[in-house]
DNA sequence: CGGAATGTGTTGCCTATGCAACATGGGAGA
DNA sequence: TCTCCCATGTTGCATAGGCAACACATTCCG
């Protein structure tokens, strides 16, 4: 429906919204297991009907909550075009900052009481897009024989980082987002990338 | 516009909410006079032009919000209907648990950086429905001729209760209703109902 | 077992809202 | 002073979304 133009009007997007936030608060509140869809529209103040003019189910506005917060982070140059340094020091910086802006989201990702599917999704999606944002980058790395293959170490990257991500979210008194990237880089650089001959 | 059935459709409602909401977080950032109709939509995600399909301008909709807000403790038996004695335990406790729902609101309201014009303007609105629900409650009643007159004690209870209200919402270790309410039972009662001789 | 209750998807019609454009007015700066 | 800019209100037309009703699947309970 409205592939097109219908993405900017504002009568979409703040739907689109509301039943994402729903669904967020209503995973925290009950589950997503438990969760219906009724339950998501009630919360949304949105008719029924409407949700399904957007979504198949709850499983695909989960997973188009999913893109759209992977679509800000590459936006933001976090993931994708940007250089090479910036996943590592500045990306990973600003990573922290856009998750400081949803909160509640990443609480229930990656937080200790984390809702199990979302979880398991969310990390499965990071490795997807951290995979394919590695094989982008560089194209042709080989890594010496000895050592682990290249997407072993990827998987481990991004799964490490997620734990990361969890255990910083549940800190009492958080340390920076300066202070933890630094800690991550040194966690992950050594793992993979510092054997990678980027072919640029 | 559709003033009957108008209110009961889901977009009605939901705009309505939305604008609300957007006027006390917009309040909250920059203060209401500084806070532009074009503002309280983008927050809102609302048509500016919608706006105008529901308020008048934005004292419009502080008044209505106000107005709404003195339903929901009206139906909740808060101010009104209620026994007499509602209103001075049992009621306020009641009040309190409500006012824990709205926390943003009202500490916007009352709270220690409370809007100036909003503060005044919700004292003002309490003044008076206090003093209606006293004179329908007690239609007859009179007071001692050495005593201040009624009216007087009643703003004056109704100033002090919104000034407590304040305090109490910016405490760090707030105590319970339950004992709050108790002291402004002993700060209020005094004052004024002790010496009225209810007619009904 | 059988029925009541509840959730899922879907459809057609009606309406609230978005959008674009306009006139108006006030404030800031050359 | 004369612009330029921005906020306010207002309007006509296009459309997203609400509502009601439906068929169907499921769970639950006597």
């Amino acid at each position: 429906m409205q592939k097109l133009d219908g993405v900017e009007d504002l009568r979409v997007r703040r739907t689109r919204k509301l039943l994402q936030q729903a669904l967020i608060e209503g995973t925290v509140e009950k589950g997503f297991a438990a969760l219906t869809v009724r339950d998501i529209t009630r919360r949304a103040m949105v008719n029924r009907s409407t949700f399904y003019r957007h979504y198949l189910d709850k499983y695909d506005l989960l997973e188009q909550h999913l893109n759209e917060i992977y679509e800000v982070l590459e936006e933001g140059g976090i993931i994708g075009e940007g250089r090479h340094e910036g996943i590592i020091d500045e990306g990973i910086i600003e990573l922290f900052k856009q998750i400081q802006q949803f909160p509640d989201f990443y609480r229930v990702m990656l937080g200790a009481q984390a809702d199990a599917f979302l979880s398991q999704r969310f990390r499965q999606q990071t490795q997807q897009r951290v995979l394919a944002y590695f094989h982008q980058t560089f194209p042709e790395a080989t890594s010496d024989p000895d050592t682990p293959p290249l997407d072993l170490k990827f998987t481990t990257v991004a799964s490490a980082g997620c734990s990361a991500l969890g255990w910083w979210l549940e800190q009492e008194r958080p340390s920076t987002p300066e202070q933890f990237a630094h800690w991550l880089r040194q966690l992950s650089y050594d793992i993979s990338i510092s054997t990678l001959k980027p072919k640029k």
